[in-house]
RNA sequence: GGCCUGGUGGCAGAGUGGUCAUGUAGCGGCCUGCAAAGCCGCGUACGCCGGUUCGAUUCCGACCCAGGCCU
């Protein structure tokens, strides 16, 4: 092995919803020393199976995924928890001699972990209660006008409408008294393995735009009707949970409320699912490092599979 | 065949004699502890042919189409 580059290799696997990355994923472990991780903000959480499309137990059995099914809904999982999660299961794959491969469509967990996340404060429920308040109470244009005077460089960044955002930027002042530009200026920490980066990047987005409509269906033939029952009837559910608001979630309640038709829960699972796709096709292209495969054309996993071999064999 | 009502962007749906409906879908983008979240941006649409007018999606006429009523 060359010494100047002696560290350790590991594969990001990146693609859309209903881009086939999991078959993929389970076909490069079933004959290559690899072992997977999840990159996926939904997969985390236990009961929610149906909707986020997740591996069925025989192939988690087969095919273990690290960093599936340990949250429960009520729990609030984070980049910075995932990160921290990620490098841990990293090391320990390492540690055993095999090869990492991450697999999943949450753009911000890949960029978290690659590039790293700068020193801030973690999520307060006190500090962001208080927030929400002051925003229903003064206002947006209010929450926004007092970031610019604490912060103005990152209060220039943000929308006045992206409250989310502006909170944030607000918590982390009140938790570190100090401005969010000022913190995210300082160097982060890369990762320091040596990294193949896979991307799944569809061409044409019609077949894409089939197989969630067909996925939805498979969804609600396999129960998901049920699923969100059993979830609906949690003494923790609220709507407003991370988790239940994830697509195919958040569009059933309405529906198990009866104030809309199946079929309209159908159509606006179908739609969000594909806005969740387009957004995840946004981050993919800016990985410029990334190698594409279109998961439409034929030749796609016999590429992708000597991507993978080439790149094992120049570890060794 | 006659009468009535209506034909607006992929869909829904306002409106006006002379920059702009709007919603939704779609497309492009942003993204540092909620991210399957949140946010930003993008559309000479006014059934067809004439006429009136400086100017018509808007007024007038014919025609076509749809729905309703009548014979």
């Amino acid at each position: 092995m060359n010494k100047e580059d002696a560290r350790a290799p590991i594969i990001f696997l990146m693609g859309p919803t209903a881009s086939g990355k999991t078959a993929l994923a389970c076909e490069l472990a079933s004959h290559h020393p690899i072992e997977l991780i999840s990159v996926d903000s939904a997969l985390v959480y236990r009961g929610m199976d149906i909707g986020t499309a997740k591996p069925d137990a025989q192939m988690l059995e087969r095919f273990p995924h690290r960093l599936v099914n340990i949250r429960d809904p009520q729990e609030i999982y984070s980049a910075a928890d995932f990160r921290a999660d990620a490098l841990r299961e990293i090391e320990r794959i390492i540690g055993r001699g095999r090869i990492p491969l991450l697999v999943g469509g949450t753009g911000l967990y890949f960029r978290a972990l690659d590039r790293g996340l700068s020193a801030l404060p973690e999520a307060d429920a006190e500090v962001r209660a208080d927030l929400a308040r002051e925003a229903v109470q003064a206002g947006k244009e209010s929450l926004h006008a007092r970031l610019a005077a604490l912060d103005p460089v990152t209060a220039m960044r943000l929308n006045v409408n992206d409250i989310q955002r502006v909170q944030r930027a607000l918590e982390v002042i009140a938790l570190s008294g100090r401005p969010l530009s000022e913190m995210q200026g300082a160097p982060k920490t890369r990762l320091p393995y040596k990294i193949l980066k896979l991307a799944l990047l569809p061409t044409d987005r019609a077949p894409l735009h089939a197989r969630i409509a067909n996925r939805v269906d498979a969804m609600l033939e396999a129960g998901l009707v049920a699923e969100l029952g059993q979830l609906r009837e949690r003494p923790s559910w609220s709507p407003d949970l991370p988790s239940m608001r994830a697509v195919g979630y958040r569009q059933g309640w309405p529906y198990l409320e009866g104030s809309c038709s199946l079929d309209d829960f159908r159509i606006k699972a179908i739609h969000a699912t594909r806005q969740l796709a387009k957004r995840q096709i946004t981050w993919l292209r800016s990985e410029l490092d990334a190698l594409t495969f279109d998961p439409d054309a034929a030749s796609a996993a016999d590429k992708v599979e000597f991507a993978v071999d080439r790149f094992l064999d120049l570890q060794n």
